[in-house]
DNA sequence: GCAGCCGTTTGATTTAAGTCAAAATCCGTG
DNA sequence: CACGGATTTTGACTTAAATCAAACGGCTGC
């Protein structure tokens, strides 16, 4: 599902913002380029802890993000409340709230972030006249919906530590597809946050990261992950007790 | 989300198939819907038990069911497996398969079903022609997304009662919305696939069942379900204990 | 640089749901 | 219509994760 490919591959292929979601594999002339930047061409700034857009508010546009990390939660009326994803450099936010015209999530950064706004009707008319931008907003749409339905998988019928293991090879998976480590990296969320996105409650999640260091799996130290024996990580995804 | 639509309506909507999801609220030509007919017209019958598609097929149409009743599921390494929804009249499946050009999870129907096949190429090729058709496609792989959305809520944080209610209420809302009883129905499914989807074993379900029939709230014997007090039901999901 | 707060870890205990098992019931098929 | 396999129900017991609680550690803002 994701590629290996290098951060600056993304970075020459689309000129102002590294979309590698949005604009990577079109084989695009100039001109369409040229039209796709203009598009894209509205920055803007979240620093921790702002929400980018919030469950409610009016949909005009997605967000791609630059640079930082987003996690996207949906609320429910007694005030409980899901993380729904994790979201990284060249993800695209938003597309739950094109249904309804509104928003049904918060985004909220968990890093100083960098953000560019895509009008969602100027897209839609510019796929219009770019079949391959049409058919890859589609193929992303359709990501999301894969993506959501191996969460489905993860929280329907994993148990906590392999549940843990998916999260952590996830992670490690979508850093290396940007060119950075796949077995270092520094956590964004808490503790609660992950618990939440598992299903699981935080004093669960912190449990399952010592017992995954005392075997050697991991090292963690706070928010600092170093993945010591990934084929064993994996091993415990795909031989799972059932 | 689901509004309370007539199934004589739907019939009415669209001349040769009651796809309410795909054309009902886009005021087309009658051009426009001759050629929505064309592109909709190769019709296809599942018997119970038969699979319309298997993950790692490859992907060529999208599917809505004119009659009768699917589940999907996807499926692990391992064997094991999640049923990611229930489908039924009006409803397009296969959304799932734009993004790599394989299917990535079986369409197994629970009783004998009918469906239009749409191939997808020419449903994108439409909607560059149709812009309410495109952006009604929008709309309906994004509610795709916040169906997931929803239950991810449910997978991570609801306990079996809570689980086992939404899914009766989601259920009555949409027979209701097509025309049918929303306090009485069948069930077309197993109570193990009931548990599959809602994250719980099948004893689970059966004992929830039977004590939501204790309790007065519904009355169940085998697959018929009758809701007998909806306001319970309800209010067993607002103010859920966490 | 320090205080205070938030986040994390770890332990003891409880509990909801899973497991195992057996009986009852349903349903499709020959 | 009767048989046999599949599905469902219910019970007894186990277990994984939640809960409650306390101590610790590390940021953050003053």
């Amino acid at each position: 599902m994701l590629n290996p490919i290098s951060i600056n591959h993304l970075k020459t292929a689309c000129s102002s913002c590294s979309l590698h979601e949005l604009c990577l594999p079109l084989g695009l002339s100039e001109t369409e380029i040229a039209q796709l930047d203009q598009l894209v061409n509205r920055k803007r700034h979240c620093k921790r802890g702002d929400s980018l857009y919030r469950a409610g508010a009016p949909f005009q546009s997605l967000f791609a993000i630059r640079t930082g990390f987003f996690k996207t939660q949906v609320l429910h009326d007694d005030g409980r409340e899901q993380v729904t994803g994790f979201h990284m450099l060249g993800e695209i936010m938003g597309m739950d709230a094109i249904s309804s015209d509104t928003h049904t999530c918060d985004a909220v950064a968990l890093e100083d972030s960098e953000i560019c706004e895509i009008p969602f009707a100027h897209l839609e008319q510019l796929g219009r006249d770019i079949p391959a931008l049409q058919h890859h907003l589609h193929k992303i749409m359709s990501r999301e919906i894969v993506r959501d339905h191996g969460v489905m998988l993860l929280l329907g019928s994993m148990k906590a530590e392999e549940r843990l293991a998916a999260f952590l090879l996830n992670l490690s998976q979508r850093f290396a597809a940007r060119g950075y480590s796949p077995s270092a990296f520094h956590l964004r969320m808490t503790r609660e946050e992950i618990g939440s996105y598992l299903g699981l409650k935080l004093e669960t999640v912190s449990r399952t990261f010592s017992r995954f260091q005392k075997e050697g799996l991991i090292a963690v130290q706070n928010k600092e992950v170093q993945i010591k024996d990934m084929t064993a990580l994996k091993a415990l995804l795909s031989q799972g007790s059932h």
